[in-house]
DNA sequence: GACTTAATCTGGTATAGACCAGATTTAATA
DNA sequence: TATTAAATCTGGTCTATACCAGATTAAGTC
């Protein structure tokens, strides 16, 4: 088994990435190139391109080439930090992009978890987050207007943590987490510039108030090579 | 980019599955099979397979086939649940195997964590997982053998949170756990009957006791398609 | 120099075929 | 009937080639 080209292949690149020979960010040479250097077909060198994607240690650009996936971000929800903080505690350079944003009426799951009628309205915040200008997060979230009336009128490209805690005295607190490891919906691939059927993380949250209410409901996509996520749990 | 053929041969099979037409656990015709009834190279038929496996909708048996992925079990660390319990409960049939038990020195890590003498004994155990058969988890841990003398004689197939309750009097509290989305370990693809280059899911966990003593570090790397993580955070 | 256009390079998709090794089934044998 | 051996089926790996669309670069033009 070890002798297979595409494993070869994925071990000469997996070295040169660990001794930083490519340093983080770099781009590889294109397929065509290595195909010739190492005598193999696209194909070959394409599976051994995608196993080192899937293992996270490289990443492309539609029709620009694969390149050097630089360190994931660590992700901490019990920590309660916003995006913009974690992400600069950590040396990197936070960046996100508002794609829409609606207000629309409550579907039934939102509305029962937000205990408002069905349809009422809430805030529909579509957003892309980048690390040192590469796009790793689409978030979709919906919020409680009851909380946090004339919300849609703010910056939504800020922190929102930060917005609860200025403008409404709020801050997050409890929340439910669900993660599920699968490939990014179409249209979150789309936007973060990946192909189709790339692997991803994804993240459901419910965010509540100290007394219990739901103040927002968060769907995130991040590209799976982008985050670690570490939680402390203490009961 | 609808139109590609992969993508139509995708949708079509989605729909299947969503409908249960093709049921949990069924088998899915052969590459060939698929090919000729829609007129594709089995390279295209392929391409549309593994995006459906990264999806988590299907998933291959080396040489025998493509299934279509049972039900995620739910997997809720703050609950502290066994796996035997949860798995259980939720109308699956769990299953634990030992592959491999012994005693060794402590590498740095460990021992910073248990506050043990690097290179003193601790119990290494590698045990593979199964749901309804399939399975699902490898799982290589580390056992502090000062807080629990003499767990190196029981049954380790068994449920390891049972051991503790009635034969130390101890319960799994406090943990820390990192997640990590990866293509796993090609030890661990082996152990699962995964081909290498699959996406996996990589937990690390540390368990703590009562008075914050390292009770055991646990590494696990699951098949993606096979858990769904929820955690609730309370502080 | 600024702008436009054309050539080139990139990965993305696809065809057609081949051989391999392990799993399964079928046929032959004791 | 039980066992063994052979044929067949499966996905796994690989070659060789082709055309496409978007990204980039080079060349030409004003």
């Amino acid at each position: 088994m070890s002798t297979h080209h595409y494993y070869q292949l994925q071990g000469y690149f997996r070295e040169l990435i660990e001794q930083k020979t490519l340093k983080s960010g770099s781009k590889l040479p294109s397929e065509r190139e290595i195909g010739e250097q190492f005598k193999l077909t696209r194909v070959t060198v394409r599976q051994a391109l995608q196993n080192l994607e899937a293992e996270g240690l490289i990443y492309r650009q539609n029709r620009k080439g694969w390149f050097v996936t630089p360190p994931a971000v660590i992700y901490n929800p019990s920590s309660h930090l916003s995006f913009n903080l974690y992400v600069t505690e950590q040396g990197f350079l936070p960046h996100t992009e508002k794609l829409m944003q609606q207000i629309e009426p409550a579907n039934a799951y939102i509305a029962q978890l937000m205990n408002i009628a069905e349809n009422a309205p809430v805030l529909y915040l579509h957003r892309r987050r980048s690390i040192n200008q590469r796009p790793v997060l689409i978030e979709k979230m919906y919020i409680n207007l009851n909380l946090l009336p004339g919300i849609e009128k703010e910056d939504l490209t800020q922190s929102l943590s930060q917005l609860l805690k200025n403008n409404y005295q709020r801050e997050y607190r409890d929340m439910d987490l669900v993660f599920k490891s699968t490939s990014l919906p179409s249209s979150a691939a789309n936007e973060l510039g990946i192909s189709a059927g790339q692997p991803g993380l994804h993240i459901e949250r419910i965010n509540y108030t100290d007394d219990k209410q739901v103040l927002e409901v968060d769907y995130e996509f991040w590209r799976h090579d982008a985050v670690n996520i570490n939680i402390a749990i203490r009961d």
